[in-house]
DNA sequence: CCCTTTAGTTGTCATTTGATAACAAAAACA
DNA sequence: TGTTTTTGTTATCAAATGACAACTAAAGGG
C-alpha cells in the first residue's frame, strides 16, 4: 500500500536529478555544439556503437531529424560511422578521437563539481551512497 | 580513494534517469504545451511560490524569455501572479486551478507508468527503494 | 535626493529544432 | 522474381528557443 507515497518521492526525486545535473553539466559545453548536438554526442559516448535509429528511438526525435545532426556532427569530425558489412542499411556511429576527447574534458568538469558536490560525504556514507546507485538503477531506472 | 569509481556509477545513473523519465513521460503533454513550457509548469507545480527571477537561475534562461514564457502561460490560464506586497518588484507565481488540474492528469498518466515499472518489486523492495531514494536526494541531489 | 541595483517587460532578430514529403538502397519474404 | 519492410537521406517549411538592446518601476543606500 502507499504506493502513492513511494510516487511522490519519485516526482521530487527526478526532478532534483534533472534540476542537479543542469546545474553541474551547465557551460560545460564551450565549443560550438547546440544542446541537443552535446547531447547525443553523450549518447554516442555512453552506449557506443549505435545506429541512427536508435538513436531516434531513444532521444525521441524523428529519423530525418536524427540524420541532419548526426551529418553535423561528423561534419565536425566527433563521430564516425562504420557501414555494417552483415547489413548494409546499418551504421555503427562512434565517437572519434576529437569526440573522445571532448567528452573526456567535459567529464573532467563534470567530475570536479560532483567531488564538490560530495566533498563532505565520509567513506562509509560514499559506499552507501554506492549502494543505492545501483539499487535504484536495478529496480527503478533500468532500461527496459 | 576510487572516487573515479563512484563518479563513472553517478553518470551512468544520471544518464539512466535521464533516458526512463523521458520515456515514462513521453506523450504526457497532450495539450497545446511547448516541451519548454511544460518544463515550466512542471517547475512550478513542485516549487511554488516561484518568482521570475528563481525561473530563470533554476531554467537556465534569460529573464526576457522567461518573462515571454510566462506571459504565454498566463494567457492560458495555468498560472497566476500576485504582486508581492512586501516588494512590489516581485511576482509569486503559483499554479492556477486549471495549472494543477493539468498537472496532477499529467502525474497521474506518470504514476501508471511508473506503477508498471516496479511492479515486479516487493513490499521490502519498495522500503528499500524508498530509502535509496531519501539517501540520494539528501547526499547528493541536495538542492544548494 | 540622487544614484545604483534589482526585478521584470517589450520588441526584434538569428538559430535551433520539429514535422513532413519524397526519395534511394539494402534486406526480407513470398 | 517481384513486393514489402527496414534504414537512412535530402529538402523544405513552420515553430520554438536563445540572445540582445532598450526600457520601466520599485527598492536600497549614501
Amino acid at each position: 500500500m502507499d504506493n502513492n507515497h513511494l510516487f511522490q518521492k519519485f516526482i521530487a526525486f527526478t526532478a532534483a536529478v534533472h534540476q542537479i545535473t543542469n546545474d553541474i553539466s551547465k557551460d560545460v559545453n564551450s565549443d560550438g555544439l547546440t544542446p541537443l548536438q552535446y547531447k547525443i554526442v553523450e549518447y554516442i559516448a555512453v552506449s557506443q556503437p549505435v545506429t541512427l535509429s536508435e538513436i531516434s528511438d531513444c532521444m525521441n526525435m524523428s529519423m530525418p531529424n536524427t540524420s541532419r545532426e548526426l551529418k553535423k556532427l561528423s561534419a565536425k569530425g566527433l563521430c564516425t560511422r562504420i557501414t555494417d558489412p552483415a547489413d548494409r542499411r546499418k551504421q555503427g556511429i562512434t565517437l572519434s578521437a576529437a569526440g573522445e576527447a571532448l567528452m573526456s574534458e567535459a567529464f573532467g568538469q563534470i567530475a570536479v563539481r560532483f567531488e564538490q558536490r560530495i566533498a563532505a560525504l565520509s567513506a562509509e556514507e560514499r559506499k552507501e551512497t554506492e549502494r543505492a546507485l545501483d539499487l535504484l538503477q536495478q529496480k527503478v531506472f533500468y532500461l527496459s
